[in-house]
DNA sequence: TCCTGCAACTCTTGTAGAACACATCATACA
DNA sequence: TGTATGATGTGTTCTACAAGAGTTGCAGGA
């Protein structure tokens, strides 16, 4: 434990380490930490120090704990991921739970707006995800997710992508979505929409501009979802 | 402190104490709650324990702890309320601050789709209010809110209603609005939207369903939001 | 006498740590 | 094969002290 130049809980020390080695993969998803009394020997602080920088994880989801048998970094699973950044459900908050379909996958050079979304490089390459999710046997979405190579090499390669992206950013590369900033607005249906969903050109349909956040606070994902709301709605809890 | 049947931990049952507490306004807004070491006095516990059940309501935003002063109930300020739940933004996510217009409230028998949303008994009697929104000068949102008249006695009769309605709610009638369920899809632009906010009949424009949920649990309004989102977006972040 | 400035005190929440209770699992033993 | 037990985890509770904020009271000068 280092003392920075301004002061810090040394809670809040174990919680920035902490985070520093998840960010760099120090243990695998699902993986046990070493328990409370082992971080607290090898950071030279109390097993109740350490508790509370655990506690403040486990909060954010990060981690996961249970008694009696210890503390896990937190997967990803399908219906996890689903349920906390998929918002699309029934409109009486009856969950639904998409799948893909007509996949295609493209490798580009960035353009300007995926820079300055992204915080990319100029020059950098991207790969261009373009799918359409269905939910209950009909087209729903058409999405559109830019992703940095750099962070995410070779992915273009591994087709078919898995329904959950964000599960096979972290167990594939390390990569931890812990946040995810939106923006919705309506729009109208363009020929490309309406060629992938079962609406008609100028209907209403919900545009979603998404960019997903990691652990190490890095943009690594920006998605554009073109969503049929006629019969699905996009829940959320303001809190 | 009672024993429940089933257990519970000391620090939830004086997290259960307090809530009712602040529901029943034990305490007003801005007002100090009495000291950890008075409340663990009071309660028979000490004051680690009281400050753990503090501290979870410091994170849900229903108090507000400040180091050498004491703790207090949060106040649903004008910016506060309009930061956490008016959700339209500039899409750069500059915050938008809205204000009323053409403002108009009506007594009435609940109809059968708000007995629902609100969970009232039939024959129960709500306040509609239907207002424009502005922001920046010009019309944003068509708002109709549908209030149960049993907890907002004469709400009626106290216009104009303030900006900040959640505010009201807290100072007036010690109702303390702490989450929303908002559903949210797009829709077409109609003839009783089109005579509000300055959209075509036939473009589209975001359709929001709210149900405001209070401290004690209770559904305590339902909003629907009809947005321009041709200069605002609906931002949110998901965690 | 009145005002000013500072030190001391008191009351508050924040941080750190210890002690023990409870959950889970592996293993020894009847 | 079923049960007891110990080892090792997290969960709960409590205590001690640090740090922030405001009040009080006193010394000293105008």
């Amino acid at each position: 434990m280092d003392a920075s130049p301004q002061y810090r809980p040394l809670y809040r020390q174990v919680y920035d380490f902490l985070v520093k080695q998840i960010a760099e993969s120090a243990w695998r998803p699902s993986e046990a930490l070493p328990s409370e009394q082992a971080l607290a020997g090898q950071l030279n602080v109390s097993q109740g120090t350490v508790r509370k920088a655990l506690d403040a994880l486990a909060v954010e989801k990060v981690i996961e704990r249970r008694q009696g048998k210890g503390t896990f970094v937190a997967e990803h699973t399908q219906e996890r991921a689903l349920f906390r950044f998929f918002r699309l459900s029934e409109p009486g908050s009856e969950r639904a739970t998409p799948t893909s379909a007509d996949e295609s996958v493209r490798r580009r050079a960035a353009r300007a707006p995926e820079l300055r979304r992204l915080r990319l490089d100029a020059g950098e390459q991207v790969v261009e995800v373009v799918r359409t999710r269905m939910v209950g046997g009909r087209p729903a979405v058409f999405e559109r997710i830019i992703l940095p190579l750099r962070q995410f090499p070779d992915i273009d390669r591994r087709l078919p992508l898995p329904n959950a992206l964000y599960a096979m950013f972290q167990q594939e590369y390390g990569v931890n979505i812990v946040s995810a900033e939106e923006e919705l607005r309506a729009d109208v249906t363009r020929a490309q929409d309406a060629r992938r969903l079962p609406l008609a050109v100028g209907a209403p349909l919900l545009h979603i501009d998404r960019v997903a956040i990691a652990i190490d606070g890095s943009r690594v994902e920006w998605r554009i979802s073109r969503c049929d709301t006629s019969r699905l709605v996009y829940a959320v809890t303001l809190s």
